[in-house]
DNA sequence: TTAATATGCAACCCGGAGGTTGCTTAAAAT
DNA sequence: ATTTTAAGCAACCTCCGGGTTGCATATTAA
């Protein structure tokens, strides 16, 4: 693979981790599982049902924002935060690197053994 | 769906916060970027070209394998460790149950404004 | 106008993550 | 037999993540 492509590829590893680590806690997964039905929730209906306080939720919400999962609108006196997909379709192209690499792998190991 | 089903996957999204947040850090992104190729790397190995202590990198290390994506095998006075696949797909099955939910809020968005 | 609701901001606490250094032990190489 | 090389263990440091409480502010409801 030619030098350029390698670079590309690191500079958008570069951006995954962060994107990885947003989703690395269990609150953070559940908050996005509502979140993608595609209906916008305010704090405070994202806050009940939870044990977490709503301050606690909305460190949180601003975790998923910095990596653009989630984005807030202010309307009126509460803000309601809504799903953005990209990031997440992004880091699926990493995860499919990843499978691709593998069974290529797989695919040596059989030719070497049945050869 | 049934209270069986959703039991089930939250005990599965359960244990997958772990595996994100093992790989929301460059350093061992790039450390399963080298292990799935398939081929088995020594701690050594993996320390050479990255500006880490090899202590550091054995911390990584542990931390892929505590959720399962590495494993390391002893030989003779070098560990090797090799990649296992199987809690990455179990992350992409997270991922396509988001992308289905997003899918579903776009298609009945859809039909409500064409209607 | 007053009370209730939704949010923002700041300080603070605590534990763990990421990293280092230093020392020890085990294998391999010379 | 001695010296490299590979790795494990433990202590230590610093900083950030997750969470709380307290108070201030802006909207909406009564």
């Amino acid at each position: 693979m030619s030098q350029r492509r390698r670079s590309r590829r690191a500079s958008k590893r570069q951006a995954r981790a962060p994107v990885f680590a947003a989703l690395g806690d269990e609150t953070r997964l559940s908050l996005v599982a509502k979140l993608c039905s595609g209906r916008p929730y305010s704090i405070s209906q994202l806050t009940r049902g939870s044990k977490l306080t709503r301050q606690a939720i909305t460190k949180h919400l601003r975790v998923l924002e910095s990596v653009g999962i989630v984005h807030s609108v202010r309307s009126g006196r509460e803000s309601r935060f809504e799903f953005d997909p990209q990031p997440m379709e992004g880091i699926k192209e990493y995860l499919d690197f990843v499978s691709a690499q593998w069974d290529q792998a797989l695919s040596r190991l059989k030719a070497f053994v049945e050869e």
